[in-house]
DNA sequence: AATAAAAGTATAGCATACTTTACATTTAAT
DNA sequence: ATTAAATGTAAAGTATGCTATACTTTTATT
């Protein structure tokens, strides 16, 4: 599935490792969102939304044929 | 993290056997996500906010002490 | 051009969401 | 009271989110 977590990042001139810091996972973990190598976790995408002032609904971008 | 699942499963009526089926998870894992054995992915998170009609940060109830 | 900061790649390992199977207990219907 | 449906427990296995470490490439600044 894919995000907007690079996007919004970008905006507002948060770096890789700024955000990693605040999320309280590493930067390997932020890039690996950013370049979709591997989904969020519930909690994860929760403290995301929140650092965006967002929703998950909104943060992450989901279709219809997504499996587990 | 906690969640209204089994209260909204109840409200329509429907068992955790046709649960599972409709998110093309076992009856274990509906077990277990009603029980608090173990947090959803975000992916089953979604289609079972969409099951009910809802949204994740409605379904499910996010606690400011979360660990990933 | 040189340097440093930021972003990316790779890989081994740990933690946990989810499956599978099998059996036990509770609830509801007859 | 019996029976069946629904719910629960247990435990071993698979898949994947995330960490940790080390190195490379890109971008920005001087």
């Amino acid at each position: 599935m894919k995000n907007k977590i690079q996007q919004l990042r970008k905006l507002r001139k948060v770096t890789q490792q700024e955000l990693a810091d605040a999320l309280s996972v590493t930067r390997q973990t932020i890039i690996s969102l950013e370049n979709g190598r591997y989904n969020a976790s519930l909690t994860l995408a929760h403290k995301a939304a929140q650092f965006f002032g967002t929703t998950i609904e909104e943060l992450f971008i989901f279709e219809d044929d997504e499996n587990l």
